[in-house]
DNA sequence: CGGGAAATCATCCGAAAGTATGACGACAAG
DNA sequence: CTTGTCGTCATACTTTCGGATGATTTCCCG
């Protein structure tokens, strides 16, 4: 039991806590589709800049100024767009993120019944271990059942003794996996 | 004393085991270095082509020849370059994505570490807290963790102490309120 | 090195829990 | 009408719990 414990603390705290941190609310980014659109805005650049660059040919053989400043020209241009290529598509990937939190369905909890008939559990008895579920003593249940404490043990001893528990809380534990409380 | 010296060794350490272990399986991927990394291969690069362009234009003042051609080289270079940091980029970053596989069925208990510490709860007492949960007595919580009965008890009394509970059962439930315990 | 937290162990004592047994009334089924 | 189950109550007894208190050891922190 403790050993489970710990086991699913283990399992999920830590992988909870340094990897998304206490960042609870979803921030996902999906990006797989939008891989080939960039694909695509990075062709369309190319194509861009290789008219730029005929272009600038054009001038080249035109005007015949200056070689260099061209090349300058030609070398920050596609120097800045390849910067800003590369920082948008690593902006991107970046926050890539898949994040699925357990939903943790909440139990509706069905009273197993046929465990009831099966191990002959009185409704009084069950009632009784509802209340010694929630850590009432002997005293306590029987005010609030309007009986006396000695019924209530009577109750608690023989619904020990079909449950196969020795103490209440062993009781509790045993109703729980049968069932028989939520 | 020989028993002491057995329960010193025998309780104290695996304890503490327990409870450092579930760090351990952190399969992390840290990126943060890297970054500034590709930035400075970036700038290498820049300055590496930068210097190619020198190199083209020199010879293109020299020999003059077809400028289309040295253009479209130039072109295709940068073009190639940038596609290449564009998906070197991505690649990295996509190594950093985190897939986090929600577990549906299974049991979402995560420790409540901020209330153990506002409660004061030792690790000893939430252990014990635990067992009790499953119903054993204090002799067997003892047997279990091989110390005394009366260590049992003194401990149970502390935790009943800080959770607010007379009995046992009581303090299993609040425990499971808290958030202490599954 | 002192001080404090944590864990350990002990003793005493009253309260609570659990066991064993018997008994009584209600009520449904045979 | 008899039988059986269920709920109720009681008495007597044993076991377990829980509170109060004090002591010791170990370890960490200032």
């Amino acid at each position: 039991m403790l050993k489970r414990l710990l086991t699913s603390s283990k399992t999920t705290r830590p992988r909870v806590g340094k990897f998304t941190e206490p960042d609870i609310p979803e921030t996902r980014l999906s990006k797989a589709p939008h891989v080939k659109k960039h694909i695509l805005i990075y062709g369309l650049c190319g194509g861009i800049l290789i008219a730029a660059l005929k272009l600038v040919e054009y001038r080249f053989l035109v005007v015949e100024h200056s070689v260099a400043i061209y090349g300058g020209l030609i070398a920050l241009l596609f120097a800045g767009v390849g910067i800003w290529l590369g920082l948008k598509l690593t902006k991107t990937k970046e926050v890539v993120i898949l994040k699925e939190v357990a939903v943790s369905g909440a139990a509706p909890f069905a009273l197993n019944e046929g465990r009831l008939r099966e191990l002959g559990v009185t409704p009084r008895e069950l009632e009784i271990l509802g209340l010694i579920a929630t850590g009432l003593s002997n005293r306590e249940i029987a005010e609030k059942l309007f009986v006396s404490e000695n019924t209530v043990k009577t109750h608690s001893s023989r619904l020990f003794d079909k449950l196969g528990a020795k103490r209440r809380t062993h009781a509790v534990q045993v109703g729980k996996e049968l069932g028989l409380i939520p």
